[in-house]
DNA sequence: CGCGAACTTGAGGCGTGTCAACCCCTGTGG
DNA sequence: CCACAGGGGTTGACACGCCTCAAGTTCGCG
């Protein structure tokens, strides 16, 4: 691709770039050498929106037309069954890419709700798609991320089905102060930003079965729990109850 | 784009092509002019591969370079763990993609197994990305497939994580049975082509309690079971059976 | 400071796993 | 043609892990 196509756009007024966001290394554009930076900012994210503490960011049936990277705050996605009960699928952190799920039938399949008062910036689909045509780099980010995207549901089946109590529970929190970690938090002392009940209908179990795990996890001293603290004290005692599951 | 560039490339020996394929309106090509097939042709799928019954496609671990197309036969695809367990995570039937599992990694995370005799199209990845990068609805198209998969993720999820033996089992059977209508099968006579084991593994229960759950929906009148021959009697029935569930 | 939501813990029940016996079907070799 | 072996499937008895229900405590937010 000719060089020459790059030539970076500046404005006085340009707030939302890539180019200077500090989860560029995390987020859609890794990979991207500096001049593609420059070339997609302005393009790829035009925007920013707040949602806040327990807000939407969409819900299941709206019609999509933008992907959301998260650039603060924490959301989970769910499935919500019509007799009330809900199906967590996932949850979501800094520079983690949301709404992949509308692409297929152009309406959202999840709903997306803000765990915390966070912004996101809006990705506009049809855009994306000409920019991805355009920047093979971009392209390549995208299917990596929709691939690790099917990965982790793959494993989510591992966990739901074949796994007991305490091991979902020490895989779900090794998981995400894995991911903690990646963004340059603790990966011992870990903050939970849902409940004990979003945890559940994650894992498939209910609340006191979570609640239980915990109590049966820190009398094994491999944490310490305090409310929505955890203190992981011994993360190899807790990968070791996952030895013969993980692969 | 410009239509000139999709000048059709006829050769005598021409045997592998999607344009006179009778899964294109299935697979990976839906939605592509009839010029835009014959430019893909020759391209994108350069070769088949025969997948003999209980053959791996591929392996957890395997460098990956191609997707595969099924073309005839059955797959599944399944997550081993160190000590023998094994969570299925999907079956494949004709015109489904299978590999996108090695796109973030560059090494298969999953083992795709054949259940019978099989025969897939092999997609050099390479091949596919510059391919993507010039026929806009070959990209829109390998998008959706993507969402649709991890949208499958999800609902697998929500089956692992809050349903019941007889409800998983009766969505098992009226998603396989939905899958080989689109495909001109009957929706009522469905053979299934995987073990009580496989079946088992995928919805996260035991051999005994899927044959009970047969049992049980037999019992109800619902569906007629001989070995793998299955006769759905009362679809609604089943239908019925995840209402409160379904979304 | 007070109220409701979130969390923990206990007691008991139920659904599914475990273990075992048995049948059926298929393929193989005598 | 039959005997046999072995994998796949079904069914029963029992055990156990998780769910349900309930009570009580703590936490967090207005």
């Amino acid at each position: 691709m000719d060089p020459a196509v790059f030539k970076p756009l500046h404005h006085a007024n340009c707030r939302v770039m890539c180019s200077s966001c500090n989860l560029r290394e995390i987020c859609l554009p890794v990979g991207l050498t500096r001049l593609e930076l420059e070339y997609i900012d302005r393009r790829l994210v035009t925007s920013r929106r707040k949602v806040p503490r327990g807000g939407y960011l969409y819900r299941a049936g709206d019609p999509f037309d933008s992907l959301f990277a998260v650039w603060t705050g924490f959301f989970k996605t769910c499935l919500s069954a019509t007799d009330g009960r809900e199906q967590v699928t996932g949850f979501q952190m800094g520079g983690e890419l949301l709404g992949l799920d509308g692409i297929d039938t152009r309406r959202h399949a999840v709903d997306a709700v803000a765990l915390e008062d966070s912004q996101v910036c809006v990705i506009r689909y049809e855009e994306l798609e000409e920019l991805t045509g355009e920047v093979g780099s971009l392209q390549q980010q995208l299917h990596r991320i929709m691939s690790r995207e099917i990965v982790r549901g793959q494993n989510v089946m591992l966990l739901l089905g074949s796994m007991h109590a305490e091991e979902r529970l020490a895989a779900f929190l090794l998981n995400l102060a894995h991911r903690l970690q990646a963004r340059g938090f603790s990966a011992t002392l870990v903050t939970l930003r849902m409940t004990r009940e979003e945890i559940g209908s994650f894992l498939g179990l209910t609340v006191e079965t979570v609640s239980r795990s915990f109590s049966k996890l820190q009398a094994q001293g491999l944490l310490f729990v305090s409310n929505r603290q955890i203190r992981i004290t011994d993360p190899l005692g807790l990968r070791h109850l996952l030895d013969g599951v993980e692969t």
